[in-house]
DNA sequence: CGAATGATTGACCCCCTTCAAAAGCGGTGG
DNA sequence: CCACCGCTTTTGAAGGGGGTCAATCATTCG
């Protein structure tokens, strides 16, 4: 039955990540352990539109950029999927999205086939199901209000806080495990403009960047909650 | 237990409607007919961002933003709700978007509760969820692309292109039944350019447009879909 | 019919894009 | 270990598209 519906979800996030609490029968962190590992380069892709839709993954290590391609050749890219995340899922029998590495990391290989038929059986998996898209339905709500949003500062600024939210480390330090272009693809801006307004960041105190650009760290949180406009 | 999950749907699609064939025994369709009429005058809120979340509602009649307000009072339109679409859906107590008529229309209301009662006793009934929510975040997902877009051109085309896949009657006709300032908050650009933009897409023989602004004619669909870059 | 709301069009300005160049970092091989 | 090479980032200057402000026109509704 889900292989009947034309839809796709991209990635979705494992529930019990995220809220630890709640491991039950259908668990499904529980039954992605035996799966086999792919390591991955960085820019390396892990599936493209048009393949068959053979694995759900989840990523082990790094980032996924989940992206579509327009006509004209361009990348939209539509969500950055972190450690946790499960992407590939969904219900048609070919990807309607791609999926790439924005530098090294691995991925658990599962069998769409059977996490599907799992989820026709067992209704706590299907609810299960039904939250992480949900999650990953606000992740997108949200992002489509920052890319609305008029100026590049407030695009930026968004990001770095979401970045935040899900990095979550450190809640002061944010690492860019991607390119500007990746960036600039996921903001609708271009990499000039993703590096200056990083600069424009900096010189207002608001963050600092260091380590060849890939580490932000986050000083003034209030004033970039500010300039978000979230 | 969708109770305790702080996520809003937003509004998600009757199943039955996108795909008839698949009436079963927890059909949702079934089991919003018996519930009562509200109506709506044009810019009245169905609900807004922090009500207590009582009812889910269908649309009957009209068209329903659904919407974020941003820090600074502006609006971010996150979709249209068109008749037979589900809004008010979720799991926390409140409402974290809104929801307001752009003319006036029809809402029937539904009980919240007994809706995710019913959810977490049927496996049915959460596939049938999980997959109108799938088809939300595909939607919200188009909406993203089109937005993150460059030009005004792209924007209004790809939105025209949505607007007629959902609206759906006749093929080469669109009703915009919303006001420019509606459409121009989904977009993230301002009344002015979405209006000029109109125009010039008028004036490159795309489209025509009718009757006080609200009714427009798809002249050249290959070429919409071609300014569009989908 | 008249007031109010919304749509259209024009002029000007700012921010982002584009084009271009230089500098930094990482990786590879000698 | 260092030097070299490619990729990425940063920064600069110029141009264009959309925002802003403002006026006119159309439509709707009381």
């Amino acid at each position: 039955m889900l292989a009947s519906h034309p839809i796709e979800i991209g990635h979705i996030v494992v529930p019990a990540r995220r809220a630890p609490g709640q491991a039950g029968s259908g668990d499904l962190a529980e039954r992605m352990r035996s799966a086999s590992i792919r390591k991955l380069e960085s820019k390396e892709h892990v599936f493209c539109e048009g393949d068959p839709r053979i694995h759900v993954f989840q990523v082990e290590e790094g980032v996924i950029a989940i992206y579509k391609t327009l006509s004209d050749g361009r990348r939209r890219i539509i969500d950055f999927a972190y450690p946790g995340d499960l992407i590939g899922l969904g219900a048609g029998k070919e990807h309607i999205l791609s999926a790439q590495a924005t530098c090294r990391g691995k991925v658990r290989c599962h069998s769409a086939a059977s996490l599907e038929a799992l989820a026709e059986s067992d209704a706590g998996l299907a609810i299960k199901l039904y939250r992480s898209v949900c999650q990953e339905l606000e992740a997108t709500r949200d992002l489509l209000v920052a890319v609305g949003q008029r100026g590049a500062v407030e695009r930026l600024a968004s990001f770095l806080l979401a970045l935040r939210r899900k990095d979550a480390k450190d809640p002061d330090t944010v690492r860019l495990a991607m390119r500007r272009s990746d960036i600039a693809d996921l903001l609708g801006l271009t990499i000039e403009t993703v590096s200056r307004t990083l600069s424009k960041l900096r010189a207002m105190r608001v963050i600092d960047v260091e380590q060849g650009g890939t580490t932000v760290t986050l000083r003034d949180i209030p004033r970039l909650t500010e300039l978000s406009n979230a």
